[in-house]
DNA sequence: TTATTATGGATGCAATCGCATCTACACAGG
DNA sequence: CCTGTGTAGATGCGATTGCATCCATAATAA
């Protein structure tokens, strides 16, 4: 193939840029707000998806994309600040699910919340219509062939 | 203003997952050949602009955009590894320029070429001409919006 | 049953980062 | 000359991550 091309490369230091800049003032914004971090907040939302009986730690590893001891490390101290709590697993001794507390469905409501404008207010609010169907539609294409 | 729209909403989650992927596999890429991580490439990268009289750390760090301390523990690793040596600076005590060593300047051009291969394979290869063109457009546009 | 292997999770260790702080020198003003 | 303020860098600390390892239970097979 021939030269990548200038713009394909400076494409990949934008994105690099965009994504570090974005992501620092969401987390940012947060910390001010007294908030756990996004990951946190993913880790909730993923909770509040599985219903009655929460999921188990290995269920939000693939979820997460994180490695094993990322999760477990990550729900100790969730269940440290009374965000979630362990409850036994009937069936397999080994391990636990993973359920809700009061504070933990608060915690997320409000965090979803100042995410939602942070995103807004350091993402969203910079890009037109075209533009953000164009973005959706060019990362969509690379995602699904990175993956295959 | 309306709802974002869930094209827009996704197009984040897609970047972030695109810059997670491709930066992850960069990185493996780089450590698989027994290269230092990207940051030091940066930073090689930047010494290689600055000609005969190597910067200061402090300049490294808008360039690189790092924390002081990050800067200078990078630049402390880079000496101890041998790709950098410090050099006294003669208008001002307090602080010393970076000069590169050889075996630094094997790795950067070793590193950079490990670099392109990766990029090439895990992004630009997998973006046409046109979505590269694009891609690069809206970010750009969107960057500027960031840091106005 | 018992031995083997696989799997869910936790933990020890080294490396790294952000934040606050600290030291040393520079550059004023008096 | 001396004192106060600013700036270049380094360092201590707590938090987080990746990697390897370890423990306990499950599943399978002999």
């Amino acid at each position: 193939m021939a030269e990548p091309g200038k713009k394909a490369l400076r494409s990949w230091r934008r994105l690099e840029k965009a994504h570090d800049l974005v992501s620092g003032r969401i987390e940012q914004a947060l910390k001010a707000a007294g908030l756990p971090p996004l990951l946190w907040l993913r880790a909730l939302e993923e909770l509040e998806r599985h219903g009655d009986r929460g999921p188990r730690p290995y269920e939000l590893q693939t979820a997460l994309d994180l490695e094993q001891p990322a999760v477990s490390r990550v729900l100790a101290r969730m269940a440290a600040a009374g965000l979630i709590a362990r409850r036994e697993c009937a069936d397999d001794r080994r391990g636990w699910t993973i359920a809700t507390t009061p504070l933990g469905h608060e915690a997320r409501v409000r965090a979803a919340e100042v995410y939602a404008t942070a995103l807004f207010a350091h993402f969203l609010a910079h890009l037109g219509e075209k533009q953000a169907r164009s973005l959706d539609e060019i990362l969509g294409d690379l995602l699904d062939s990175l993956r295959s």
